[in-house]
DNA sequence: GTGAAAGCGCTAACAT
DNA sequence: ATGTTAGCGCTTTCAC
């Protein structure tokens, strides 16, 4: 039994908080705090009848950790911070999904921050989150600023980006090559018999390296317009089914003679696809259509849609393991994994 | 000045993180390190001079201040966890949106926590959150068990329940009386001239809840089938395409006269349009379509979907501003917030 | 296997 | 307006 029941003397200040602690626990049970500690986050470190009163106490008193105060002192936050451009794109979604429930069945909790997509909120954003002290960040589609670099580097927190490959990752990297995608994708097209080739790209930067791949693959392969250039209409940012409907009307104005478009997600193909429907262009004879993100819709499309799959759970899934890894104080061996991409071959080809 | 620069004695045992801490900056600042304190987090409690040369300091070092610290200091975390069944579903994307921005906009971090829509991990869940200290929970969309209410009770921390109207709230409450809208629906499509309604309905509460009031309104209107019933059909959430496209099939197996279809997310309504024009039923001629969500691709399709809005984002802001109302010590006046909802009457009806 | 002491980095409370 | 002191609730380190 341990000295201190010393907790009516006016002798303690700040015990307003009706918290319930650690000490509590442990007196319950007749050990010292650390022994609780111990029981509590390293059980085969104490005996067995220690181990079943500490539980005992915990259960009668419904006491719950204080992590914080646990994180200050282990500086381990058990806390990964995953930032996106912005949680609406669905794109990221599966990602996010994976990532959260990944670190939950591992005792850890994902803060969510949106960037933004041009990066206007992501130097504060990157403040607060270092603050906090997270054991990892998970950097999701985002172009990040060199300070932000810096910073990330310099607080010396596990980051793994997502969703590209860079040659210059700031530590790991999870995702797959945007270039081969759109060259890929202009193979595939070809394959199947188009030789008037577009695209409707987001402006955000993987959408435009993708596209310049399309458009070269394009070209060399003599699928682009009569001027040898891939028409491509740009659209803001999330991309949505109205850049999508939009962008087949331009297009369409522009060259009438196109028979396939590439566009920048699934969202922006079904519009196109509906775009299509209610002129009554008929695809895929006269348009073939293909997107990027293979979301659960598309599948259920009429025509069903063909899409460029990205398999985001497991990028998901393996950007929380390096983490959490790397929070355990191992090392993650071969910190680079591209997980590639597959064209799903539907009804809109 | 003050008398610590003893830190290459061998007297500060841990020392090892490299971690620029507050101390260092008033040191470099000519200030106590409660001076510093007060320079970042109270400026206007500190005179102009001192302000000054703790914002130099923070400058030339990059100090970022450890909030888990702070946050155990002065018992308020600013981090908010937000539950929800799981984010795939989409309907909750609007709110989890506004949330994280609202949030941040005011120097708070979320939490985001994902319950499954049957309750399985959501005790775990708690624990983890209760664990964080946060300064509030909003709760999305769920059910929470008791087991689950009586922890958050007992913590006390604030909570906003989204999402529903329910009588007995846990502490505080924004969202809509989904009885209302089910009710409201059945008149509107009675109003369309529609006397078959049938509907599709995810299995999670609020639907059925929904779903209950549409099959009484419209049988109070003698708008069901023949023998006087409302044609369900049951679909797991959370719903999809393929759900609509499947219900549409059954309903129609079922009872062919059946004339409207009341879907419990538009991605249900977007499967039951897309079932339709594979089958050449003419919507809205043969077939009215009313979904929920008002998701952005809804104005989009073609036919643009009617559906029922419910403004996502003021939930999620409205929910936000609770929270930190609470947790700058303030009381909400009305903490039960009815954001009610719309029915936009699009092509499909 | 168990415990005492000494912090983790910050802020509330009480001076001055 | 600024400083001193004493924690917040936990875990690391070192000793037994």
């Amino acid at each position: 039994m341990t000295d201190d029941s010393s907790n009516e003397q006016g002798k303690r200040r700040r015990r307003k908080g009706l918290g319930l602690t650690l000490r509590d626990v442990a007196r319950l049970a007749g050990v010292a705090p650390i022994t609780a500690s111990r029981a509590l986050n390293t059980p085969d470190a104490v005996s067995d009848e220690i181990l079943q009163r500490v539980k005992d106490a915990v259960e009668r008193t419904g006491y719950v950790p204080n992590l914080l105060a646990g994180g200050l002192a282990s500086r381990r936050s058990r806390l990964v911070a995953a930032v996106v451009p912005t949680i609406s794109g669905s794109v990221f979604l599966e990602t996010v999904q994976a990532l959260t429930e990944t670190l939950a069945a591992s005792g850890y909790q994902m803060m969510l921050g949106q960037s933004g997509y041009h990066g206007s909120r992501e130097d504060a954003l990157l403040e607060t989150i270092i603050g906090r002290r997270p054991d990892g960040v998970i950097l999701t589609g985002i172009m990040h600023s060199t300070l932000a670099r810096r910073r990330l580097v310099a607080s010396g927190i596990p980051v793994v980006e997502t969703w590209d490959l860079t040659p210059t990752p700031v530590d790991m990297l999870v995702g797959f090559s945007h270039e081969k995608v759109g060259t890929e994708v202009a193979q595939y097209l070809y394959g199947r018999g188009r030789r008037h080739m577009a695209a409707i790209s987001a402006d955000d930067e993987r959408a435009i390296r993708r596209n310049r791949a399309f458009a070269n693959a394009a070209q060399a392969l003599g699928a682009a317009t009569l001027s040898n250039a891939v028409p491509t209409h740009v659209v803001p940012a999330p991309s949505s089914v109205a850049s999508g409907r939009e962008g087949l009307r331009v297009l369409r104005a522009k060259d009438p003679l196109i028979d396939a478009i590439f566009c920048s997600s699934d969202m922006v193909a079904l519009g196109v696809l509906t775009e299509a429907q209610a002129q009554g262009i008929k695809v895929p004879e006269q348009l073939a259509i293909i997107g990027l993100g293979d979301l659960a819709m598309s599948r259920e499309l009429h025509p069903a849609l063909t899409t460029v799959r990205v398999d985001g759970t497991l990028i998901g899934r393996t950007a929380a393991r390096y983490i959490m890894q790397r929070a355990e104080g191992g090392t993650v061996a071969e910190p680079v994994c591209d997980v590639g991409f597959t064209i799903v071959e539907r009804a809109t080809t």
